[in-house]
DNA sequence: TCTAATGTCTGTAGCAACTATAGGGTCAAA
DNA sequence: TTTGACCCTATAGTTGCTACAGACATTAGA
């Protein structure tokens, strides 16, 4: 494999070139061999690293995630619990995120539902969102 | 109702009190009355505003998009399609959304089920998120 | 060989939607 | 009176990028 440009290193993985020099800023790659232009060269190690970034990306791990996994997996001899750990933490969130989403969903689906059109004066979608403007109490505790 | 200071205004509507500045300061709310001693106080009105605005937080919707639902909603005399629109473009994001975390959710645990213990260095996790790493070909193209 | 079009460099500022901190002023109660 | 809870402004931090500006490097075409 030859040099890469840090062009050819974001068409590679997708990724913009202002991602992959930010990315860098904070420790995420390191830092590169420069060409006699100043250039930044990479290899396949580097790409590597970024191809694993961003398919951690691509599946929601935030970038403190990434880190640890990285340097999870950069020590090969270390059992793999930390990196099921992290993996299956991140799932329980998604887990969390679909089950919140999925019951906004419905009590969106019901606020359009009430409306039947008219003026706003009597939306039932503007009424819906102001419980506690007309008189009503709030249901929100959380 | 009596006068409300902000950290009233706060508990009210589960809204914590720099919350409150900062949509002040973006022009969500309008500038209160201040008292003698410079503390902001509020009424109804204001209370009814900000129970809409959170409200309409919690089922998602963005700050541009809760602004275009506050001036519809000042306006009780026009029609409610305008509403109408607004919460039906945001179902529809809510539904990508939905899709996309489904989705993720499906090849997480892919990922984390061809987990079985050991090294780092056989860990199926590490290698099922380094897809050109070893050597074989990434599937990123979007 | 010259030139124009890309591509890259650094540094900084912006986005959403808050949240947190510093360093002070106000108010009610014991 | 003095303690403690509350409020004030202003500013900076968070996450994960993205977008400039202004300068230098490289490359493809005439």
């Amino acid at each position: 494999m030859a040099v890469l440009t840090i062009g050819d290193l974001g068409k590679a993985t997708n990724t913009k070139v202002e991602t992959v020099r930010y990315y860098e800023r904070i420790g995420l790659l390191p830092k590169p061999v420069r060409s006699s232009g100043n250039y930044r060269t990479y290899g396949a190690a580097e790409l590597g690293r970024l191809s694993f970034i961003r398919r951690a990306r691509d599946l929601g791990f935030s970038l403190d995630q990434v880190r640890a996994l990285l340097s999870l997996s950069d020590d090969r001899t270390c059992d793999c619990a930390g990196v099921d750990r992290i993996a299956n933490e991140h799932l329980r969130e998604v887990d969390r995120k679909l089950a919140d989403l999925t019951a906004l969903r419905r009590e969106l689906k019901a606020v359009i539902e009430s409306c039947d059109g008219g003026t706003v004066a009597e939306c039932r979608i503007i009424e819906a969102l102001a419980p506690s403007a007309d008189g009503r109490k709030s249901s929100r505790m959380a």
